[in-house]
DNA sequence: CGGCATCCTGGGGGATACTG
DNA sequence: CAGTATCCCCCAGGATGCCG
């Protein structure tokens, strides 16, 4: 492993921990639609409606309740404007920046073998890294 | 936004529609449970007790599920030494250390920012992002 | 030890209708 | 337009038990 995950987990180990406050964090942002939504928030301040069309298939219910959850977090801003008829504006705080910062090359990465992952046949299985000599039960 | 999200957007804008595979992946990655099985692994190949151990609040029937989607996926290894009694190691696949690298910068934020986030209180609203004039209705 | 099989419950999440 | 409210369903996911 390129990463030095050890120091990480020396420091964090408690994202091991049920009640580890990393664990809801990642619950969050990696819930089904907190990255779609946060992904969507990238190209600055947009309307409810707007991200309901961007992203497919997400429901009025989960697009206010995520962004609710998102904003709690302090990783999404609402902006109402007094107005008739009604606009309110989302986009990411500071903080949500940040993190699409981290998110962006994992969501590359993914896009990028996606098709590879899904269409992944078990044919794969055989190309382990560890350097071990051992039968395959299977 | 620092990163061009836009030309990911552009090649890759299927991420938002429903079908398509990035939900797939992103699903099993992101899932509550992936993140911290693939995290776990991160070390080398350990065995599935092991990983039980290590991921706190873990059921046997998730991590086995888990474990399961991460294989088919292709980034999970899956190897069984035909001992008495049975030892069963997993390990990352190449796929899923290249994955791990882009998640590595990510779990590192979280964990970081994790206490921030968690401990949010939604007088962060105001540190909105927009260089808007406009009321708060809120 | 390393699992499946089974049962069961909570709440994630969809569909629809209504409101400011 | 931008939600909230309500109903309801489904399955993620925990508990338990058994097997190779």
């Amino acid at each position: 492993m390129k990463v030095s995950f050890s120091d990480l987990r020396e420091q964090y180990d408690g994202a091991f921990r049920e009640n580890c406050p990393t664990r809801t964090v990642l619950d969050h942002v990696m819930s089904k639609w907190g990255v779609l939504v946060l992904f969507a928030l990238t190209d600055g301040a947009i309307r409810w409606g707007e991200l309901r069309r961007r992203i497919d298939g997400i429901s009025e219910k989960m697009l206010s309740s995520t962004l609710r959850t998102l904003e709690a977090d302090g990783l999404v801003s609402r902006r109402s404007y007094p107005e008739v008829p009604p606009r309110v504006e989302y986009a990411l705080t500071d903080l949500g920046g940040e993190l699409m910062e981290k998110l962006g090359p994992l969501m590359e990465w993914v896009a990028a073998h996606a098709d590879d992952i899904a269409a992944a046949p078990d044919a794969r299985r055989a190309e382990s890294r560890v350097g071990r000599e051992a039968d395959q039960t299977t």
